[in-house]
DNA sequence: TCGAATAGTTGAGACTGTCAATCATTGATA
DNA sequence: TATCAATGATTGACAGTCTCAACTATTCGA
């Protein structure tokens, strides 16, 4: 019986708000379903992108994933450490390193898709199919459109 | 100009990955229109929770935002060392405290909730009014159905 | 009354977000 | 072509966050 605070929470509706506790959720199941393969969300990422492209930069990793550059490092480390992605030097640029799926990477990524996919059941239960699907295109046009921020740059400035 | 990376990204179709990647988003956003009045999105949930409810406990207030305890006593410490807060021993359980608004607290809320909502418009540039709406009404729906989850459910509906 | 449960607190360890600085390489240009 | 600004990767630092475990004070139920 958890005493409900009496007052209207205007918290309820701040979607700012609602994003970041149904991201809190939503990353602590997927970390729990994540153990099994011993990842954490953070570096299934990396390795999702990383299979999916067949290799792919720090740097666009980065950029895709909203992370600083010095993050992917980490990141990749910890997974090149345990044989899930290799770092390629990219012959057309001796600057960048393409984090590089392994054979085990991908096999690795297969099973925590699944463990992925089945957090994201619990995460959205009380949704139908429908809606989870319109929750998906919403959140992906506030991603694709806001992640990339060109020089558009107005005169209030002053972000990032 | 940005590489594009070639391959098709599956996290675009992750609900999961989504929820995070736009909660950042929404956070750094909050958390910059916050600055000006010295306050991170932390401490703004729990002063909005403060001030909507008059006082709540800090348990009432670890349930609500899904974080841990010891999280509330830290960031109580900080508004109540700014005055922003007091700490209202409750006269029925004298185990709790019930973190309150000061005058001050409720004016610098009226401040940050202009910033928040600012910066959420910034955030959600990419939907229409409608879409926010129901965006909200998603999200609400899963963060109140699965934040309650005891042992026992019994206590369903009410929520609305 | 006694023991289990609860509210709050403290402390610790791992993970995250953000910056500044550094090095090698690339690309533009005088 | 020599040079310099920009870029990709890396390191290190520091504040913030998440998650536990342990502890005290108080309440509640048997």
């Amino acid at each position: 019986m958890s005493k409900r605070p009496a007052g209207r929470l205007e918290l309820l509706d701040d979607v700012g708000y609602l994003l970041a506790r149904s991201s809190g959720i939503a990353v602590r199941h997927t970390n729990d379903a994540l153990a099994e393969v011993g990842l954490r969300v953070r570096q299934y990422s990396v390795l999702s992108a990383a299979c999916d492209t067949g290799g792919i930069s720090q740097r666009a990793l980065s950029d895709f994933l909203g992370l600083d550059p010095s993050q992917i490092v980490a990141l990749a480390d910890e997974l090149q450490r345990r044989g899930l992605v290799e770092r390629v030097p990219d012959p057309r640029d001796r600057r960048t390193r393409l984090i590089t799926p392994t054979d085990a990477g991908r096999q690795v990524y297969a099973q925590s898709k699944a463990a992925a996919e089945a957090a994201s059941e619990r995460s959205l239960a009380p949704l139908t199919d429908d809606e989870r699907g319109i929750l998906r295109e919403l959140l992906r046009r506030v991603v694709t459109v806001t992640s990339r921020e060109p020089a558009v740059a107005s005169e209030a400035s002053s972000a990032r």
